[in-house]
DNA sequence: CATGAATGAGTCTTCATTCAT
DNA sequence: GATGAATGAAGACTCATTCAT
């Protein structure tokens, strides 16, 4: 029970802050738990946000494999997948958006807060939802849907943008529903913005 | 001169190590400096981080509005001005993913580092430079070789993929070259992916 | 049961790591019982260690006053004193050394992780095992054995000189075995080290 | 200055409170500086302790080697050694405690808070020490003046004699004078504690 | 202008001890 | 008796900033 106080009030304070200025200080006073209880949970500053993440991005990747398991037309599959990203970091916007800066530096020297181990962990965690979008891409290529690509680029090109458009705040403060952005994302992904002959 | 020096420095540093991680310390290593002097040229390491910003993006930001001057059909505008970006953002990829980091936390409580007025002046920076591309963007509606389509939208999706791509080391650090990755990008921000009946 | 578990753990911890680097939690891992149980059998880490002391010194001062008490030339008693000395010794040396460290502070304003009053007991049982030195050496002397000297001094010097080399890891580690060590000892202590004209 | 303030303080606090008790907050508070300034004149804790030890010992050392060098009768030489390790030891016995417990663990797992590195240097320092002892009385004995005896384990057996009274509180801290004292040790280390015929 | 010694607020982390079950 | 979750006081160390020279 306290460890879920802590994971709450981490993912608060963390998304808050960015990883750095959020201190350990903050998250137990906003748990409402003692600092030890912290180090009995979690062996380190480090791997509570990390807890953090595991833990709220297993549902996310449930639901898009589940989607890339459907049998459906590649274009509803694309929609879907569409929506299901950015449901997902619209809910989690702020905590990705430092977990993005924290993994950053790869190859360069001393690069962010964290070890080389736990990086790639989640490096291949966002590879993991990537590679799933690449298959349905492939699918509707396969099917003569989609124009032949480099389906890793687009794949990562789909991915960009969601992710941008969320953290720059298109996506999810406004009025506008999900649903709607969704549409519009899928629509120029998918037929360009290039004015049809027809 | 030593000022430019300790500019060099910190470019550098602030780049391998991000706001927080990187210290006066090592800047004034670099620049071969005391540390006294850094204090003398720059009120704070924030004014120095974001001294380094203004100075590095001022070229860039000449550039394209330079493209936006040229008298050219608008699809061509388009694959310059995605070139220019491209560039810039490889050049100064780094650097800019940390900017991006300690910008985030719009409207909330304690956002960063910064001061929110310094904050809004970067912010203001970055609009700059997407509403150019609206600029093409509708200079290519009107001219009814593009779609109708929110500009504002598309002009921020475009910026997306870009920045995201470059960040994610899609770009720059390969073989290809970044003309080749702009014609990619161009090519499905253009026609979409789906495959065309012709 | 439990109790005997513990001490035999904090044996080894305590050997190991000394009085503050040893952890109860490494204790209790190692006693395979939990953090609760310790309280429940000694008041304080502190306690626990020297019960320690006491429970593994009891023999030992037995068997010193048991030799005193023999019937024998004092040379013979010096020589089996000493062996039993660096048996005791070479077997705690690790212990020993972690209690000799934190019972320094004769006199100063703050001196250990101990009670003062803890302190005056242990101090009390190293006087008593010096003290049947100085009675056997006594002995020697009123038999006309031992020239006249202050055995007080004479009695720790000896003392001294067995600890120490125990501690420097002269004795004990090497193949030579202990009755050898302490005839060397002996030898040395009995007769000096000035060559005998005859 | 403030470094010299610093290592006083040091001093002090090492000497009463042993090596981890000894809180840099502590020696701040007595050498009157802030905490930053220790860590600019020393990168830890450890190497802190350890240029105070470096430091205190220089002298000892030269002033050991320099009676080493005199020409003069082993027996003399012996008996001045002798007094400068008292008076070395009298002067700084808190402080070598210290040291010695932290140096203990030889081929333990975890056996103190010093690097192995650190310790091997200061390892070097005692051996370099009673290697003078050693070659002093090495010169007795091929002068005929000692009988032939191992040099080694005599050398560090009168080191220990020394180092453990001091330690016991034997000298220094009562009326006696130190060159009482150590014409006391030099006796029954020369000619034993065995009664002559003569 | 250039310098760098001095500073101390701010952080993470450890670990003995308690107490409800 | 046995247990272990919860606790918080205490401690080492970092680093931006100041100011006297």
């Amino acid at each position: 029970m306290k460890r879920q106080q802590i994971l709450d009030a981490a993912y608060t304070v963390f998304s808050r802050k960015g990883y750095h200025r959020a201190t350990v200080d903050e998250i137990i006073a906003l748990a409402d738990t003692g600092k030890g209880t912290v180090y009995n949970y979690f062996v380190n500053k480090e791997q509570l946000f990390y807890t953090l993440i595991k833990e709220r991005s297993a549902r996310f990747e449930a639901e898009l494999i589940n989607i890339a398991g459907l049998v459906e037309p590649p274009l509803g599959k694309i929609k879907k997948a569409i929506k299901v990203f950015l449901e997902f970091y619209v809910e989690n916007a702020d905590l990705w958006r430092v977990l993005m800066h924290e993994m950053r530096g790869l190859g360069h020297e001393e690069p962010s807060n964290f070890t080389e181990a736990q990086r790639e962990k989640y490096r291949a965690r966002f590879q993991h939802t990537t590679s799933i979008l690449e298959q349905i891409l492939q699918e509707g290529i396969d099917q003569g849907v989609l124009r032949i690509c480099d389906v890793h680029k687009a794949a990562h090109g789909l991915f960009s943008v969601i992710v941008m458009m969320v953290f720059q705040g298109f996506i999810g403060e406004k009025g506008e529903s999900i649903e709607t952005s969704a549409n519009g994302i899928a629509d120029i992904f998918l037929y360009g913005v290039v004015a049809r002959q027809d």
